[in-house]
Order: structure tokens, then sequence, then C-alpha cells
RNA sequence: GGAGAGCUGGCUGAGUGGUCGAAAGCACUUCCCUGCUAAGGAAGCAUACGGGGUAAACCUGUAUCGAGGGUUCGAAUCCCUCGCUCUCCGCCA
């Protein structure tokens, strides 16, 4: 959520950074809503002045043994009148509300400005392309001789669901235990275990709600009417780890991290990346929190993109990292770099990481803040990023360590989490 | 699922219809005193949103005692619904 005064105070700004991301603001309404709150509420505050000034004289009249019914009957009288005037702000506060909830954030001035991913900044490539003396086969190819078994999850749930068996689950577990210790190890990261099924106040937080609700799947608590919903990330558990509260600055910067199944409906891509386990309703993520004082955001945004490129590095995989352009970054970002690793089969890069700087945005909402040296309270700024996607990194693993006959080679640093295998055999 | 107890400020905890945003203690901040870090004294110290003020300081109002609704001139206090926590019983991986 953007901070509402600057609505107030610089619309037109405002508007002109919106614009830059593909949000037509509707200063109109927002206009006429803040003009009637403002009236509605110095009258419902005057009438409850009047009341409360009021009742305290009917109860000092009344310990004297006086009569009162006077003064009674004008409270009452303005009784009537304030639950008229209440109802009415309430609706224009709900109405503000909600036109603040799906305001996007406001892109950070290094971000790039562009319609679309076409128009996203390179900002390094690193790592070496293999050469390879026969035509690279894609995972698909590879993986259903491997144990990466599609129709056996459409039988099971239906398209966008994969199976894995044997070496090849393995390796899937291998990536997830490995990237945890490099985060928790190397990175100090804080480890975490949370629930996957979360409720409306967290989404909301981590600004998924009101606004993305058909990306995600919902749950019914049996019978009931109780809804929860599945994470579409961990990112949305752990940074509500500081909804509603107050945190000292001394326990700055929080670092969290979880290895967490992600669950997303993919609404809105039918048709796009059918083929292969690139886009799933369900994957496996590594997720990286930080919560941090807010003139440290952008330093540890640096941080986490380096937290992430050291995954690729020590799994030596080849990849490039993009500087999202306004038109491409995420609701509540303020600023994203994608990390896209190498695809040898397509000869094209595929996103894996992305980790975004959402400064304040997720923070109002959350109520997050932290007391400051000078006693006063602020908005934490939070920010998240992958680090990383467990199951495209295991596609790029497949694609970027394939041998000719069809194997694939296990990168050194997983060995010892696979119990010493060095090569998953394709079934010949 | 059944029975019972509870939910008050950063924490502990009083408050069962009126001047209560809320005693007291702890913690914290500032000051005073004290020859070392200990003890004592004074004051301050919730959050959100308004209005005023060029702004900060400050002044002022409203709301908030788990959430929502109700009774009442007036609710932390009474009633209803819901949520959560704890104890006991049952069931269960």
């Amino acid at each position: 959520m953007i901070d509402i005064n600057l609505l107030r105070n610089n619309i037109d700004e405002v508007e002109n950074k919106l614009n830059s991301r593909g949000f037509k603001l509707d200063r109109k309404s927002f206009v006429s809503f803040e003009s009637d709150r403002k009236n509605l509420q110095i009258k419902v505050q005057e009438l409850q002045e009047s009341r409360n000034e009021l009742s305290k004289r009917i109860g000092i009249e009344k310990s004297k043994g006086n009569e009162a019914s006077e003064l009674m009957k004008s409270v009452g009288d303005i009784n009537v009148l304030l639950k008229e005037e209440n109802e009415a702000l309430e609706i224009i506060q709900s109405n503000i509300q909600d036109f603040l909830l799906n305001i996007p954030n406001l892109a950070h001035e290094s971000v790039p400005v562009g319609l679309n991913e076409d128009e996203n900044q390179l900002i390094k490539e690193v790592g070496e392309k293999k050469e390879y003396s026969f035509k690279a086969k894609d995972h698909v190819d590879l993986g259903e001789k491997l144990g990466l078994d599609f129709d056996l999850g459409v039988k099971l749930s239906g398209a966008r669901f994969t199976t894995i068996r044997s070496n090849l689950a393995s390796l899937h577990r291998a990536l997830g235990q490995f990237m945890l210790d490099i985060q928790t190890l190397e990175n100090g990261y804080e480890e975490c275990y949370t629930p996957y099924l979360v409720n409306y106040e967290s989404l909301q937080g981590t600004g998924q709600l009101p606004k993305f609700e058909e990306d995600l799947f919902v749950t019914k608590k049996g019978g009931s009417e109780d809804r929860l919903y599945l994470i579409p990330t961990g990112e949305v558990p752990l940074t509500n780890f500081v909804r509603d509260s107050i945190v000292d600055l001394i326990e700055l910067p929080i670092k969290l991290t979880a290895l967490t199944p992600c669950f997303r409906s993919e609404a809105g891509s039918y048709g796009k990346d059918t083929r292969g386990m690139i886009r799933q309703h369900q994957f496996d993520k590594v997720e990286l929190v930080q919560i941090c004082h807010p003139n440290q955001s952008y330093k540890v945004l640096d941080e986490m993109l380096s937290h992430a490129e050291l995954i690729l590095k020590k799994l030596a995989l080849p990849y490039r990292v993009m500087n999202l352009c306004t038109g491409d970054i995420g609701f509540g970002a303020a600023k994203t770099y994608d990390i896209e690793v190498w695809m040898p089969s397509q000869e094209c890069y595929r996103e894996i990481s992305s980790i975004s700087n959402c400064e304040d945005f997720q923070a109002r909402r959350l109520k997050a803040r932290f007391k400051d040296s000078d006693k006063k309270n602020k908005l934490l700024h939070t920010l998240n990023g992958s680090g990383i996607a467990v199951g495209r990194a295991m596609v790029a693993i497949i694609e970027n360590y394939q041998l000719e006959n069809g194997d694939i080679r296990v990168p050194e640093v997983l060995i010892s989490y696979m119990n010493g295998v060095e090569v998953i055999e394709a079934r010949k």
C-alpha cells in the first residue's frame, strides 16, 4: 500500500509514476472520496465530542441527585444524527481502503522505464555456457528416462502437476537441502518451518489479496465456510512474521529462510509453458526474506541478489541478471532483479529467481514497524527473493549436465547430498 | 467433539455501568542526588486517524481494553455471535 499522504499532497507525481508501470490512477474518485471523508469525519467527531461531553454531565448531575432528563434527550437527538453520519463515513473509509489496496507500489528511480519484459535491463552475464558435441536435448526428453513422470502427475492431479521418481527425486531433495544449507550456514539466514495454508490477512499483508485472488488455491475446512489459502510463495508466511508488530532496532535486519512448496493457479497463463515442469501448480522453493531499516534496504537488495547467485555459482550454472523495467515488476515491488538460468536445449535464459525490494509497501499493509533511535515508530522495509526455485534448478541441471547417452552428471556440490551418487543413469 | 477458565498498554496485573486511555509494579527515557557498574528521588512514557500550526515543537479532537454486533444518555465493565489461548475428557497421525 502506498502512503495516502503522497496521494493527498503529490497526486501528479504519483499519477506519473503509476503510469510508467501501466497503472491508470482514478484520481477523480480519490479526490471525491477524500473530500467526502474529510467532511464526514469532522462532523462525526464533533458529534461524538458533544455526546461525550453531555453524557459526562449527566453522570455528574445524577451523582448529585439532580434531574437530567433534559440532557438525556439532547444526547438522544445527537445519536440519531451520529448514527447516520457515521454509517456514511464507514462506507467512504472502506472505499478509500479498497482504493489504496489496489494501487501497486511506486518504482524506484533506478528502475528502467519500459512497457514489458523486452525492456528489462541486462545487468550481467555470469558463467560459461558449455559446448556440446551433440544436439542438446530438453529436460522433457531427458527426464522421461530419468524418473520424471508427467503422465503420472496428470493422473493423480491434472495438468501442470509432475511426479518424480527414483534418483531424480533424490536430486530434487538434494537441491532443496543444499540451498537451505548455503543460506543458513554461509549467508546467515534463520531456518524456518511455516504453515503452507494461510489466512486472508496474511495474503493481504504481502499484497496478493485482494487483487490477485484468482492466482491462488483456496481450501475449506471440512464443511465450514472458513477459507485458508495455499501459499503461492514462502514470502507470505515469512514476511508475515512481523505483521502487527513493532520490532526493536537491534533486532534488525531479520533474515529468514524456508524451504516450502508453492501453489499457483496460473490462471493467466493458459497455453504458456505447457511442456515440461517449468510452470507447475506446485513447486518447491527456498525463500529468502529480509526485514530491515529503511536506509539499508537497497544495500540489502544487492546482498540478497548475491545470496541467490551463490547457489548458481556453486552449481556451475550459467546465468544472467536482469533489472526488471517498470512494466514488468510485480505489484508490491519497488525494484526487482530476476536471475535467469541458461537452458541449452532452447538456447535461452529462463527465470529461476526473483529478488525484490518492497520498501514500505508491504510494511504499511502489515503494520510492521520498528522503534527508531528517535523513539518514533516507523515502517520497516521488506525484501524477498528466491534462493532459489528447486524445480527449475533441477530442470537446469538436467539440461546443463546432460551427457550424450542421456545420463545426467550430478553437480559436484550435490554428490554428498546424494549419498555418493555421481551419475543419474537414463533408462536405456 | 464434550466440559470449564481466560483474552486489559512493551511485560506483569488491578479495574464489574459515569470525571477510566485505564491503578500499581517492571522495563524504558530525561533530570536530580550520590565519589566508581549499586541504591534513592522527580517527571515522562500506548496506537491509529483527524483538526489547527509554513514545518518541527506544540495545542486539540475522535477511536481503540481479542473481533463484530446489541442494550444504555453513558460500556473495559451487562447481553449475543465469532476468534484465539489454557486445563480436563474423548478421538486421531
